[in-house]
DNA sequence: ACCACGCTATGAATCGTTTCATCTCGTGAG
DNA sequence: CTCACGAGATGAAACGATTCATAGCGTGGT
């Protein structure tokens, strides 16, 4: 009941030695004797003093945790990743934050602005989009940020991302070779970089081929299931002949999404329409129809992210790095052969 | 690349006024004369100040975050929760740490020790199990701790819950109803309230019915897909006579993975075995076989949760309440009627 | 007997903000 | 002309840990 939390100080009183002793105790603790280590610790768990993170923070100048921010804590691509971050950051003791953003500027900049009052150490940031002024600031005042899921500007940031343009093409191909050719992409905001080259790299498989392929676009408001249904509702309402023979989803929340409302609406996949989405989440195996999708390297992106990062706030002479990984096409059902 | 950060005396300097003005354009501005109050917001966007939130939390006490420790990241019941817990928390200005324990005693344990040294204005939290001197620790310091997604104990603490009995009551009602007398149980480790009480309510729906039922148990060591696919292995290696004709899974990741092992092997779904899961994830719906699941309010729970842990911290007659919410059964494809 | 050295322990200064008692100054009342 | 008052502004104290220069003390070498 009392909600009174001992100090360093009675901590010193109580064990008899200086405060200083006490600090040591905390942070070096090799330089203390050991009985009076011993004594030392006898009076923390007594008092059960918990030391206060402020005041160590301001002393030292900088906090404990880094900021992870990304676009929707909803979908697993983004908590796989996170999983990767949080196995770097607390083998070396630090503790994450988990900020979301929804795709929301506003809510993107209310974050940073915490993280920056916060002293995190630094940041991974999935942007929404490329300018950033607020991504700058930061940097300018010393908190290392690293891009994860975009690639950086060689020379002037790190980054951890994976080849969508490749990803696009892979999925295309893929469609193309199956004798598609009318294929419809799905996704969006088109501001998100994802979006717009994983659509680009699908464009560039078409204008590549000898085939003669159409790939026409509907767009969504965000990248979640619900924006699929919709999307999906939209595709079983047109007249059959207009019928796309495939769909390409930005990602697989959203092919999930479309799935569900072409079954729903009684069209069959990939008999009527094939389906290929992207990320391939571990929903995507288990899904209706065990989707196809396109696979990054989910938890190696996190981990990378993260140790670039640390790389980032320890070494003296830093080389900015660019990590592209490349993605990888796993075919199942939702893309047999077509009709 | 100065990584400078002014404070609060050289924005003081710039301005031409006192530290204690800038503190008051910050944090109670309607006592600032305007022309004043102009000159210090230049003075801040000339130097880019940002405020240190450590100097500023250790004189004011507390620290302007909660804490969230949930059992893993990667589940989409926690992932919603968490939606409902920030949707309320941001709209405070306070902001969330989401810690994941994956069922691990010893993360628990770091995270809350980490949460305590923030200083943090409570934790929200979905323990392992029931014996935790580590939250009553942090209740003696005076830091209000919710829990959710488990009961506590009247008068001592807050809660916010789902009848978990009353949800595997329904599932196995259910399944009884559909004329099921073999039923599997796949879910674990049982030191998890959740999976426990889920499955105590299917005994009980089984043990009050007049129908003779049989239900056997196959323990998983984790809530995930992986742990549910393995468990889909084994039962799909079971003589074809031993074969349960339902499987009721302790939640929906489980119950994928079963569906997805089960269909992998060439058993029909909902045909050959039936499957209700728990949780009622968006995936649910979009899983190979529609999943039957039992729905919990997810952001309805995080809502009230971060709610009720508001009002510890502001109220100073506080009566501690416990929360509980109903379930509901949500019928899909994967339990119609048995063979 | 003296000095030097290593091992421990000390305590004051410091980090940057908030808070509050106090001061200044201009205005209007008496 | 004086006084009281109020709006604004001030600056020093406080928050609690860390750090570092310094002091104390015992030992071993000369």
């Amino acid at each position: 009941m009392a909600g009174s939390s001992p100090n360093i100080r009675e901590v010193a009183v109580r064990a008899g030695v200086s405060v200083g002793t006490v600090s040591n105790v905390l942070n070096r603790p090799e330089l203390v004797a050991e009985q009076t280590r011993e004594r030392v610790h006898a009076a923390i768990s007594e008092l059960g003093f918990v030391r206060n993170d402020s005041a160590r923070q301001l002393r030292v100048g900088r906090s404990r945790t880094i900021g992870l921010v990304v676009l929707d804590v909803a979908n697993p691509f983004f908590t796989d990743v996170a999983r990767g971050v949080e196995e770097v950051a607390n083998r070396e003791g630090l503790a994450v934050i988990l900020c979301n953003t929804d795709e929301d500027h506003h809510k993107e900049e209310s974050h940073l602005a915490l993280l920056a009052e916060m002293r995190v150490q630094g940041v991974l940031i999935n942007p929404i989009d490329e300018s950033d002024g607020r991504i700058a600031a930061l940097r300018e005042r010393g908190t290392p940020v690293v891009l994860f899921d975009r690639p950086g500007k060689p020379g002037e940031e790190c980054s951890v991302a994976v080849d969508d343009l490749l990803g696009g093409r892979l999925a295309a191909e893929h469609l193309i070779d199956a004798g598609h050719q009318q294929i419809l992409f799905v996704g969006g905001p088109f501001a998100l970089r994802q979006v717009q080259e994983r659509y680009d790299g699908a464009l560039s498989a078409i204008n590549s081929g000898t085939a003669d392929v159409r790939m026409d676009v509907m767009t969504t408001p965000a990248l979640n299931v619900a924006a699929g249904r919709e999307a999906g509702d939209q595709i079983a309402a047109l007249p059959r002949t207009e019928l796309p023979s495939a769909v390409f989803c930005a990602n697989d929340l959203v092919a999930l999404g479309v799935l569900q409302a072409l079954t729903h609406a009684g069209l069959r996949v990939p008999h009527d329409v094939a389906i290929v989405g992207y990320d391939d989440i571990d929903f995507a195996a288990a899904a209706a129809v065990p989707l196809s999708s396109v696979r990054q390297p989910r938890q190696l992106l996190g981990r990378t992210a993260a140790e670039l990062l640390l790389a980032e706030t320890s070494e003296a002479d830093h080389e900015h790095r660019q990590v592209v990984f490349e993605p990888e096409l796993i075919v199942r059902d939702s893309s047999a052969p077509s009709r």
